[in-house]
DNA sequence: ATTCCTCTATTTGTATACAAAGATGGCCTG
DNA sequence: CAGGCCATCTTTGTATACAAATAGAGGAAT
């Protein structure tokens, strides 16, 4: 157990993650370091980890709270996805070998599979979005832009963002695995173009299911 | 003097991107302290914040480095800025006051009227990197996303990057300035795909002088 | 009753002490 | 003499102690 500071954050990473620390929380670090059994050292630390990938707010001298996103931030998070990840596809698309093609239809076909079983909403879900999220690293991967990655990692790391096939109607999720579908195919096919292309509509159509969804609460 | 972390950050950034603390050099937590005359928490916490941005590596166990950037990661760097700040042209256009539209003008004037005095490269070479620095940086403002400026910032906060201008040839200097002037000119005229087009090529073209400059070490 | 002030309690920021992991150098063995 | 192993020394990681700042409650003045 090399460093206490790195699970922590973990914990509370997925804690605001899952959602399970509530919008704009108080995290106070006596508090935290007592429930973990640890000092406030390694809390403080991944705390300002945190902070620095934009999860947590913290003023000084006055702590920290999870972080909170209204509806013109997640406009603004799907907007920057929508290009940088078409530019992942159009990196992507002269890179990719036959078996990360392969790979790519292989997500395909298990998210195709999954969306048309008679599991529950609670059960498939997670699952999609967990695919889903390995579809997305792929074609990341494939582009060998490593800053690009993190840029992009850095604004997914929002709750909402991270649940989106949970609002998802079953029309979108079906236009969704479409969109995969369609980018596989135009990246099987050399045209960084359409890839690239169809990716922003994928990003684009999302953030609409999202927005929509989320005006409406 | 509120927070010493803060204080002891800009201090180690500030080194870093003069080039101060030269490549990959150790940062020792106890010596910085020493130095500075505080103990390890705050140097340790700018450090972690430092690596956070990609400014310093940190391993676990072995300490911090001054972070190292090569020709690729280079390239990688101003593609990325070409996409972002092209994007933030062409939210910017339609959002411009004229007042903006003004100041733009107005440092336009001031970096020519720089470019062509009689001083040494050393003095305004500064000044100039200054001005380009804020005109950039008011485009990112107008754009009114602040998402979009915090991922240029940390893809900008790369030694070779702040100093672009020092590489620069006379006549890529000039084509710099050209390419500002027609950014505004774009903007006044209300084309947002016309400035983004501009500013797209305004960073590229960076690209190709950092780059040649570079490979020629 | 409301507002402002002060005092206290809570919480963050920094320093120091201690534990654990890595690096270094010398010594022993082959 | 070369190579590997052990001891030691340096450096990082965590805990605790203390100082500074803020928030909140309660009381006094208007």
């Amino acid at each position: 157990m090399a460093k206490i500071a790195s699970t922590v954050y973990e914990q509370i990473r997925t804690a605001i993650l899952s959602g399970e620390l509530s919008n704009s929380e108080r995290l106070v670090e006596e508090d935290l370091a007592v429930s973990l059994g640890i000092s406030r050292t390694p809390v403080r630390e991944a705390l300002r980890r945190l902070a620095a990938e934009g999860l947590v707010d913290v003023s000084p001298n006055r702590g920290a709270r999870v972080a909170e996103w209204d509806a013109d931030d997640l406009r603004e998070i799907f907007d920057l996805r929508s290009i940088l990840e078409s530019h992942a596809c159009e990196l992507a698309t002269p890179r990719a070998s036959a078996a990360e093609i392969e790979f790519l239809e292989n997500i395909c076909d298990e998210m195709e599979a999954l969306a048309k079983t008679a599991l529950s909403s609670e059960q498939r879900l997670p699952a999609l979005a967990a695919k889903n999220r390995i579809f997305h690293g792929k074609i990341i991967e494939i582009s060998n832009s490593s800053r690009l990655g993190l840029l992009i990692e850095t604004l997914i790391h929002v709750p909402i963002v991270m649940q989106t096939y949970k609002v998802y109607s079953p029309e979108a999720l079906e236009r969704s695995l479409r969109h995969h579908r369609e980018i596989v195919t135009a990246m099987k096919a050399g045209d960084e173009v359409w890839a690239a292309s169809v990716m922003r509509a994928h990003v684009l159509a999302a953030r609409e299911e999202v927005l929509g969804q989320n005006e409406a609460d």
